[in-house]
DNA sequence: CACACGTGGTT
DNA sequence: TAACCAAGTGT
């Protein structure tokens, strides 16, 4: 159990903190130009799981492109991948544009403009709604990141799993405890400056921390062991072979399905190595797989051409759960052929369509390979 | 509740 | 290099 500290302690604790986050916080990010819920809500979204400096031009480009609640909500899908292209987790995009129609629709514009309300919006969980609460709309409620896991964690020793469900709850409670209720978007800011520069994950520096007086954890060299997180499971392997075929149309191209991974992309067509025998533990000859390949592209696509494999290493990827390795097969043929799924699109205009990281991969190993 | 869901940077 | 980390949410 969690031994909580005297009211003069947390008023203590909240007076440093803040000190500090006056004096060395962050301010010039871009988001923290004002405190318009907007704005707040595109950096918070863009910051899940993803690091500031990455975030930096995403954020100006996006606010450029949908300026208000309103644009976002009419942008045509393909229009918000594009400007969303490289950041992954393509979901929280769509789910940005749910919400933002929420809100025009549902709401006549006007946000939610509390922790419970703002919960209630698609792709805004417990972290999102406590994060524009607490800036834009000053509620005192504290936004549980990774930053304040690791804050937290240390400060108090907490040994329970931040990787379980549950665990969450005991630091919502911790936090809402210390949360100044004067400044609490400064506050839950401050604990994410501090999260990110003196209480990182490694190589942190408790000797010039403002706080470290406060860290029962740095009183017995213990930080290491904190936060506790169980490890994740190891991505799992899978392989397939990519196909670039080019004919006088350019290249053989297809959307992806509208849910899953890369939901909506553009690619080049993919077979999954073990959907060719149902064996996942078949060794395949390149001369069978070549064949096989052609066969189904003629099954599914309608097109009839001769492929071969391209030299060098297969093209690998790496998800959060999976690990791609796609082996590139290349074919050409001289006449156009009418598709029974995917289409034809020339080089200079693929640019166009918004095109997972795997595919930029496949292109440059192409231009390296073949001129 | 466990797992799906991207990409880039560090060690 | 493989492993881990970075302002999580939906199902």
């Amino acid at each position: 159990m969690i031994e909580m500290w005297s009211i003069e302690k947390i008023e203590d604790f909240r007076r440093t903190l803040l000190a500090w986050y006056d004096e060395e916080g962050r301010a010039s990010l871009p988001w923290r130009k004002n405190q318009d819920p907007y704005r707040v809500w595109v950096s918070e979204i863009m910051l899940q799981q993803t690091q500031v400096n990455t975030v930096i031009p995403y954020f100006k480009r996006f606010m450029t492109l949908f300026p208000t609640i309103t644009a976002l909500a009419d942008a045509e899908e393909q229009t918000l991948l594009k400007a969303w292209e490289g950041l992954g987790y393509y979901s929280r995009v769509r789910n940005m544009q749910k919400a933002a129609q929420q809100v025009v629709e549902d709401y006549q514009g006007v946000w939610p403009t509390t922790f419970e309300g703002l919960k209630k919006l698609t792709g805004i969980g417990p972290y999102t709604a406590a994060a524009i609460a607490s800036i834009a709309f000053k509620e005192p409620v504290a936004a549980i990141d990774g930053n304040a896991y690791r804050v937290l964690g240390r400060l108090f020793k907490i040994e329970d799993d931040i990787r379980q469900t549950k665990t969450w709850q005991k630091y919502f409670a911790i936090g809402n405890q210390l949360i100044d209720p004067k400044r609490p978007g400064d506050f839950n800011q401050a604990i994410m400056d501090l999260g990110s520069s003196y209480m990182t994950a490694k190589n942190y520096d408790t000797a010039h921390n403002p706080i470290k007086e406060f860290i029962a954890s740095y009183e017995d060299g213990t930080e290491d062991l904190y936060p506790v997180k169980s490890p994740l499971a190891k991505p799992k392997q899978v392989s397939y072979v990519g196909i670039a075929v080019v004919g006088p149309d350019g290249y053989l191209w297809e959307q992806r399905p509208a849910t899953g991974l890369l939901a909506n992309f553009w690619l080049m067509p993919l077979y999954a190595i073990t959907d060719f025998e149902s064996d996942p533990d078949a060794e395949w000859t390149r001369a069978e797989i070549i064949q096989a390949t052609e066969t189904r592209l003629l099954a599914d696509y309608g097109v009839t051409v001769s492929l071969k494999a391209l030299g060098g290493r297969p093209v690998t990827h790496v998800y959060s759960h999976l690990k791609w390795t796609v082996t590139i097969l290349t074919g050409e043929i001289t006449e156009t052929m009418p598709l029974k799924r995917g289409v034809w699109r020339q080089r200079d205009v693929l640019n166009d369509d918004p095109q997972p990281k795997v595919q930029e991969k496949i292109w440059q190993r192409l231009n390296s390979l073949q001129g």
